[in-house]
DNA sequence: GTCGGTCCATAGTTAAACCCTATAAGTTTG
DNA sequence: CAAACTTATAGGGTTTAACTATGGACCGAC
């Protein structure tokens, strides 16, 4: 028994003592001297107003108020015990709960990630959030959720006042898509930048950084896009893209891994667009938010280095 | 909440702020300052070795294992509180126990006066132990009962040297006891000691108070006793004597009870024998106990005022 | 951007609680 | 009745927990 412990050590004391029958053999195993025990037991009588003990005799008898106390001081030392343990199970990562923010299109890309985490930590509960770009900021900094994952806006060089840390996950080159029945979808040349804004668009709307960057591109290059029809969701792209007659950009590993869709490289190159987590600062961290970040970073870096190798 | 609480402050105080979502408000609620809070806290935390409170933001926020181990400290917090008032139950007689010894010809004594106070007080579980005279005073020192009732014996003036209080319930005097069909049933005379000497008797045995008390009658007048049969069965003596020919000693109370019993006085009368309460002189007498003494002894000054109304 | 306002953390001090040794008081046993 | 054992009491020293005062971080407003 620790020398400071959160349990009153007058509950210890009378449970103790119940136990041995005796005060002088309860000190002894306690490692307190008896008289020590005649105070505490005495201050507790005092406070519930009752005798706890029958001392008058060879042995040391509980009253009956005695024994029913006993039964629920003992409760309550069990649950402090167990609450003690719990809180090693939290860090220990067999219990806890992570929460995520991304925005819809990220996800294609991070559920390998989150099935990794819950793989290796099972009793861990997660939750995710679909949520549009710019919530995520403010969701961090109100603590509705312990981590984003987003993509990064072109001008997000460095916010110097957001008390936010951020971690590149990865790169992925844009490319524009068709369909098989786009008359592109067969010559696999790439395409310069006027022929590029030539073409009939399927677009995310202007909450994604995805269209940003594209934007910039096109003002850039002094393009004027032709945007046929504008979604926010990606599905809705995809299937529009494969009836034949429209095209859109996405990222490369959306493209591939779409039966339907062929990638076609533009020149000058489209922007690269980076998937990047996103936390607080100076926050708490859960020992299930640190485990994330930590895993995210070796699954980042291997990512890389399977790119590397194609 | 008191000044001096069995439960830890540190643990009132996590739930406190947890309530209050600040320090500075549940110091408040407290009445504590809230530098007392931080510290407390702090304390915890190192206890635990775990961040409970995420004080980061503008509202402090509990950690996962601030989470779970809340939970565990109401818990226990709450059982405290029930073990607290459970204790009032007792004293106030809504719960407890009472263990009562007597010897089995008492029981007819005192059947009504256990269920006066079962009617009273049917929170408390009463357990009674029939046991032979001698046993009694032991199991009293013992703490095996709680009261003991029995006869006292005729040498039982003032013992000294015991630990043990007594207090007499009440006093009967003994007659001669036949049955219907017994010669003397019918004459209704009383008898002389010489007479009473030539009766065949069933008796009780010598652990008996009562046949004590006949022993030094017989002794003091000079009479043999023709005991025909011994036993320590009220229910066979009373079964033979109604069967005609025998007679016994007998206390009124239970001859009037017995509808095939006769009383017969003799001359010189015989002793009267006292039912008496026996318990332990220092020792701890719980709340069940105490009102069990203070009944029986309003019961028996009841019982004294009726035999003088007779 | 800077200035208050609010909130929690830290430092230092005081009062109380806790534990110890030494000794007394009460029971039980030989 | 004395010896042995057990619990209660007294007095002193150390630790703990409370307070006040102050510092540092964050948030909103001007």
């Amino acid at each position: 028994m620790d020398r400071r412990d959160i349990f009153p050590r007058s509950l210890q004391y009378l449970i103790a003592i119940a136990e041995y029958g005796s005060y002088t053999r309860a000190a002894e195993a306690l490692h307190v001297s008896q008289p020590t025990l005649s105070q505490q037991i005495k201050q507790l009588e005092d406070y519930l107003q009752s005798p706890l003990l029958d001392r008058s005799g060879r042995s040391v008898q509980l009253t009956d108020a005695g024994k029913i106390f006993l039964q629920h001081a003992r409760r309550a030392w069990g649950e402090l015990n167990i609450g003690t343990r719990a809180i090693q199970d939290v860090q220990d990562l067999s219990r806890g709960s992570l929460r995520l923010g991304w925005t819809p299109i990220t996800d294609y890309l991070t559920c390998s990630l989150l099935a990794r985490y819950h793989h290796l930590y099972p009793g861990i509960t997660l939750s995710t959030l679909d949520m549009p770009q710019d919530d995520i900021e403010p969701a961090i900094s109100e603590a509705r959720i312990d981590i984003g994952i987003a993509f990064s806006k072109p001008s997000d060089s460095e916010e110097a006042s957001s008390n936010t840390e951020t971690f590149t996950l990865f790169e992925e080159a844009l490319y524009l898509a068709v369909g098989d029945a786009h008359p592109r979808a067969k010559r696999k040349k790439h395409l310069n930048a006027q022929d590029f804004g030539k073409e009939s668009l399927v677009q995310l709307n202007t909450d994604f950084a995805l269209r940003h960057h594209i934007d910039r591109y096109c003002h850039d290059y002094g393009i004027e896009p032709r945007n046929v029809i504008e979604t926010n969701s990606l599905t809705v792209i995809i299937e529009m893209v494969e009836l034949g007659s429209l095209a859109t950009v996405l990222p490369s590993t959306i493209i591939n891994t779409q039966r339907g869709l062929h990638p076609i490289e533009v020149v000058p190159e489209l922007p690269h667009h980076t998937v990047s987590m996103i936390w607080h600062k100076s926050g708490y961290k859960s020992p299930a938010c640190l485990a994330f970040l930590e895993l995210a970073s070796e699954w980042s870096s291997a990512m890389l280095q399977t790119k590397s190798m194609q």
